[in-house]
RNA sequence: GACUUGGUAGCUCAGCUGGUAGAGCAUCACACUUUUAAUGUGAGGGUCCUGGGUUCGAACCCCAGCCAAGUCACCA
């Protein structure tokens, strides 16, 4: 990649930094004594400080300069003034170095007193500066006026999810949505530990992808020479860890599934899992709404906070609906003891598409997903699903085409799911098989049996209910991010094609004939080449944009010779 | 996977009916010792996403492709 005339000035800064003794990139720690936050809150005229950061911004006027400073805080304006940096004859740290050698971009070093200007800012005098480390690269560089509103934002999305250091770097709610993310992982993490229940870590390289119906990544190992699988849930594991006599384990759990990417969906995503013995999945609705609650406040200071047009309300309790209650309020249609046919009947006469493969449990699903799902927009727990949707769950006590099986609906939307888990390894055993005879007509998502974790079972495992919850579609709604791009560090994006300095076929050929001639006559070389016009020009400019060749213009005609 | 929109200077964006590539900020030079989207004067900076085609001539029209966003479909 050729550079750009900002990054040839910045290399040309640097080189005269270096011949000035200045060394840009200095190993050595730099003693910081507070940061722009804490000088905020706790301004003192006059006050010494040291203090390092970015340089964000500058307003030269000759001898005396406004400039911000940026740390992990936060920015605030620093003060340069010639003869205040330079009290002896010798101006050239301001003149050269401040005026002439320092970027926006550019980490320094400042030692100086606090005070507030005619116009009321809270700034730092600078007494002494050092270069921590020169910018080679331009930042975007958005801009803010008095009223808030910013100009030349750096809001390309591409370029944002692509260069997150940069966003980070100009655009602070950036980082503002991260440390609320943060702050959610810390706040779940200390409400589990309170009750004592366990952080674990389980493989993310599984022999059989089990725990949810989903496709999975595939590698392989060497030495052992099978092939593995990238996890699509944990679930199965931590059941494991309950048998072996745990009694509440957890863990934040990176699954991969390599499915289609959208504003919702990325291929590796964080799912948090916990499962508590003895419990069933009444006692995990009440669990689950306090712990929302108690994240809510955790990361927003309160328990309302704002999606889009909503503002959700994620105080305890929530309203516990049942499937079959939600589709009769939202279609009028009962579905107890509905057959098949009459469930496809009224499927079909609402607009729903339906094929005949379709079970009882995926018909209702679909009435639930296409009538019902989107309508609720406070935290809602839709309760007891059909039996055939739900492989792991156990079949409700009391109606045997159920389960024991939540989900937590949140703007139309599902954040969590719970069930009574399924502990009868018999049961568990049929349910695998169901799995396996619709992976045999061509379910690629269906299930395998893993016949490890049936042992586990059949050891015994107590009565538990697990929850899973989406962490990034919950980190969504507690900071109004409509795209799950924007609440991950790295969203998984296409490659960047590689910038090519590589020469095409007509360059080739233009550059082969150059290599006889050393240098040769322009038109001589066209003929020779037997290029067509635009062909020959689109090759010679390649050729003298990438510096490989070059024209020069005599009394003798044009020339075209190879640069050395 | 389908459709829609977009891709032009470091950034944000204009670019008319096809006729020498534009602005603001940023950069460089000069001036300016309490400014704040600092200001004034001047200058430089381009693979117009890529590859073909039409044309005397393409950022613009046509074809193919790449990347992204959005909508839908699929999928938890």
């Amino acid at each position: 990649m050729p550079l750009s005339e900002q990054e040839i000035v910045r290399r040309e800064k640097l080189h005269k930094l270096r011949d000035m003794g200045i060394d840009p990139y200095p190993a050595a720690q730099y003693h910081v004594t507070t940061s722009t936050a804490a000088i905020k809150s706790h301004f003192e005229e006059g006050k010494k400080v040291v203090i390092a950061g970015r340089l964000m911004s500058r307003r030269i006027q000759g001898k005396a300069s406004f400039a911000e400073l940026q740390d992990g805080k936060g920015k605030i304006q620093v003060y340069f003034n010639r003869d205040e940096i330079c009290t002896g004859d010798d101006k050239t740290l301001y003149n050269e170095v401040y005026k002439k050698l320092l970027d926006i971009g550019d980490f320094i070093g400042i030692e100086g007193e606090l005070f507030t200007t005619n116009v009321g800012e809270q700034t730092i005098m600078v007494k002494n500066f050092v270069l921590l480390s020169k910018a080679l690269k331009p930042l975007p560089l958005p801009k803010t006026d008095a009223d808030g509103n910013t100009y030349d934002e750096f809001n390309d999305p591409e370029m944002r999810y692509r260069q997150r250091y940069a966003d980070l770097v100009v655009n602070p709610s950036v980082k503002d949505v991260f440390v609320k993310r943060t702050k959610l992982f810390n706040a779940m993490r200390s409400f589990f530990n309170e009750r004592e229940y366990f952080e674990v870590e389980t493989p993310i390289l599984q022999p059989i992808p089990g725990g949810a119906a989903a496709k999975p990544f595939v590698t392989h190992h060497n030495s052992l020479d099978i092939p593995l699988y990238m996890r699509i849930a944990n679930e199965l594991y931590l059941k494991r860890l309950i048998v072996g006599g745990f009694d509440g384990v957890y863990e934040f759990s990176k699954n991969f599934r390599n499915e289609g990417m959208d504003r919702t969906h990325n291929p590796e995503f964080t799912a948090m899992e916990i499962y508590v013995s003895y419990k069933d999945y009444n006692w995990m609705m009440e669990f689950t709404e306090n712990l929302l609650e108690h994240c809510a406040v955790a990361v927003n200071g309160g328990t309302k906070s704002t999606f889009g047009q909503h503002e959700i309300e994620w105080k305890a309790p929530y309203p516990r609906v049942t499937m079959t209650d939600a589709i009769k309020q939202f279609t009028g249609f009962d579905i107890t003891g509905k057959t098949e046919a009459e469930l496809y009947d009224f499927a079909k006469s609402i607009d729903i598409e339906v094929d005949q493969s379709m079970g009882k449990g995926k018909l209702i699903d679909e009435i639930f997903g296409e009538k019902c799902e989107g309508n609720f927009i406070q935290p809602t727990f839709i309760t007891d699903y059909p039996k055939e949707m739900s492989p792991l769950c156990k079949t409700h006590r009391e109606n045997p085409e159920l389960t024991e099986r939540f989900e937590l609906m949140v703007c139309g939307k599902e954040i969590a799911n719970a069930y009574s888990e399924l502990n009868d390894p018999i049961d568990q055993r049929e349910r695998f098989e169901a799995q396996a005879a619709l992976a045999d007509r061509g379910d690629d998502e269906a299930m395998f049996i893993d016949q490890d974790f049936l042992r586990a079972l059949e050891y015994g495992m107590p009565p538990t209910s697990g929850l899973g919850i989406g962490m990034d579609r919950l980190i969504m709604f507690l900071t109004n991010n409509p795209s799950i791009q924007e609440v991950l560090f790295f969203p998984q994006m296409r490659p960047e094609k590689k910038a090519g300095v590589e020469l095409n076929e007509d360059e080739k050929i233009v550059f082969e004939r150059l290599k006889k001639h050393q240098k040769a006559d322009l038109n001589h070389l066209k003929e020779e080449s037997g290029l067509s016009n635009k062909k020959w020009d689109k090759a010679v400019k390649g050729l003298t944009n990438k510096k490989v060749a070059k024209v020069s213009k005599t009394d003798d005609g044009l020339f075209i010779e190879l640069s050395s």
